[in-house]
DNA sequence: TGCTTAATTAAGCTACCACTTAAGGACTCC
DNA sequence: GGAGTCCTTAAGTGGTAGCTTAATTAAGCA
């Protein structure tokens, strides 16, 4: 799923959602300790809050009026191995447009 | 360099620059070769070679009028380093946090 | 010098992003 | 049910990223 990659660069990508990614890395924390934490508003925090939800790093649980947001390990850990694919996907297409190019010279393009 | 880090996110958070440094990936190329295999102005092509440059993730060669670019292995190779060190040092800051935590939670609140 | 090619910079435009304030669910307790 | 929290969605705004066309710089060559 490609736009899934794409959704974690971005989300990764913010400064203000890394923040974030840093409160609750290793702790659950409710969305108000998480603004509160932060010198934003509580609107600005839950929409970045859902861009990363929606990126899967991290997970929502909720109970009662509160919502409680945690880093997803899974998607996290899996952040080194997404940038090395990243690049070794681009490595094999390239070996096509290498070959490609190589064709075109022998040519005499 | 925090701002670097910075700079080589955003720069790869884009699928233009992606494409671009897939190009540049094994070969050298010209400015003129990257925008023409692309579907855009040599202009926005020469601008997003800029925003790649100072980031440091491609490199210039001048050669009299042209200009020739290709990746800056060495850089590129750190990108999954600096994926790692980026959640290591959250680690590290949240070991704080957890620990300030703790210390409120025995405090009753 | 003047012309051509290669690439950049400049200026302007559109679309999107992060934020704000205002209004609206969802849940709990009485 | 009504009041009070907690949080989200909706609507609007300023700033910026990425694109366009037009003008400019720089090098090579007649």
């Amino acid at each position: 799923m490609q736009s899934q990659s794409q959704a974690i660069l971005s989300a990764v990508a913010s400064p203000r959602r890394r923040q974030i990614l840093k409160l609750v890395w290793d702790a659950e924390r409710s969305a108000g300790e998480i603004a509160a934490a932060l010198d934003v508003t509580w609107p600005a925090t839950s929409q970045n809050l859902r861009v990363l939800r929606d990126s899967g790093l991290v997970r929502e649980r909720r109970e009662g009026t509160r919502r409680f947001y945690r880093a997803d390990r899974q998607a996290l850990g899996s952040m080194q191995d997404f940038v090395r694919q990243m690049w070794e996907q681009d490595l094999d297409r390239l070996a096509e447009l290498a070959e490609q190019e190589t064709r075109e010279r022998r040519a005499g393009r």
